[in-house]
DNA sequence: TCTTTTCCTGACCGTATGGTCAGAAGCTAC
DNA sequence: GTAGCTTCTGACCATACGGTCAGGAAAAGA
């Protein structure tokens, strides 16, 4: 009779390692499909085919298309919250928002199928994630608004309201990834190089800075105290 | 034999008022369907119960699921494009870039619907308005871009890019449509109050306006030459 | 080698969808 | 009234979808 700790031991072997990279190859080609054709377009047969295995398959793994969907919003989920550590490690309100819209933008650049997928969610009035809305983000939300709030106390960004500030770094970082498409169309239908995401980050998060206060005005400018 | 002066005279007659005004009660709960659902997820039964009437008389209206689709997709359009007045009958920069910002807005708050499905076109690659995005957005873009440049060269804001600026105040205005569901959860579960409409125009115009030094910096902060 | 467990897959099923069509019902002009 | 349209609708069809299942293949342990 086999003992847990020899069951424990045959779980974390090559077994398990095939199910986690299978999981993995059709949480990826979820993403995408999911991302491209919204919930109610995407079919369990093309991301089938875009993991290159038969449909069949997808069901042992994922018993169901919600199934499998929850899991992709789950994951670009995961992904943001972690990027509120720019917020709470930073030394102060440039840092902190800065980073965070740098953080954001870069999950923007390589993420933008996840970060589709939720915005398709959301906008679908996320009947699979309320709960989520409703306890992780709106948890995670007052706390930002809270150290926001502490740097305007202390006179180092002007009296903005918090919350309004929140949205506009998610709706303009987010902007970059859900309507790609169109800016790579105004693009000359390329996508941005290198050198152009630096700049739009830097444009978001100097323009955003600037506008509460938290860098100085543009040199040259009508209010230039120079 | 009747000539062609009566039949126009017919035409414009009762008869034709039954189908606009059938066109227009599809189109109507159309928008919101695929808003809710997405063009997958959204089904022509679904559309015909909301507006009313059963399904084969949508079909006699509309050939097929894309082209009401594409209706609705170019009706928001339409109404974005019009915003465009604020820009080009602006005493200066501070008035054009704050008149479409608020007039972004109130489309936001007005036609939440339209917004969300173009988001969702857009997203999924614009398949049915991809034309419009090469020809009429992008002489739209060049056009306010050129504004703004103007603007710049006139010393009335900051040299920001003309097309981040853009993209910002697209992002952040149409974000209160197609997010407005993570705002309102996010707002106790209820619609923002006309207050609250308020509060977050103005936070976003002014936010935007100091960014590019189209405003004073907020008093009392670290840069006030006061 | 034999057993057990996990992994894989072709074939199949019930359902829902977009779209069609023949013909009914209603309106307008003469 | 009646001829000539526009508008309306129930019934129908082919297809495609999500999901199931029986059983084969492969790996792991004894």
């Amino acid at each position: 009779m086999e003992d847990a700790a020899r069951k424990m031991r045959i779980k974390a072997g090559r077994r398990t390692d095939i199910r986690r990279a299978r999981e993995e190859a059709i949480l990826v080609a979820a993403e995408k499909v999911f991302a491209e054709a919204g919930f109610g377009g995407a079919t369990m047969q093309l991301i089938a085919d875009m993991a290159g295995m038969p449909k069949a398959n997808l069901h042992y793994y994922f018993a169901t298309k919600e199934d499998l969907y929850r899991r992709v919003v789950e994951n670009i989920f995961t992904i943001w919250l972690k990027a509120a550590d720019c917020f709470d490690n930073a030394a102060d309100a440039a840092a902190g928002i800065g980073g965070y819209i740098e953080a954001k933008m870069e999950i923007s650049r390589r993420h933008p199928f996840g970060s589709k997928v939720w915005a398709s969610e959301v906008m679908h009035g996320a009947p699979v994630i309320q709960d989520y809305l409703e306890t992780a983000l709106r948890g995670w939300t007052e706390g930002r608004m809270r150290a926001i709030q502490r740097w305007i106390d202390e006179g180092q960004i002007a009296a903005v309201d918090p919350r309004h500030l929140l949205y506009m770094i998610w709706a303009t970082t987010q902007h970059y990834a859900d309507f790609g498409h169109q800016i790579e169309t105004l693009n000359a239908g390329k996508p941005l190089t290198d050198r152009q995401w630096r700049a739009a980050t830097d444009s978001v998060r100097e323009i955003i800075l600037r506008g509460i206060g938290a860098l100085p005005p543009a040199p040259g400018k009508p209010w230039d105290p120079s």
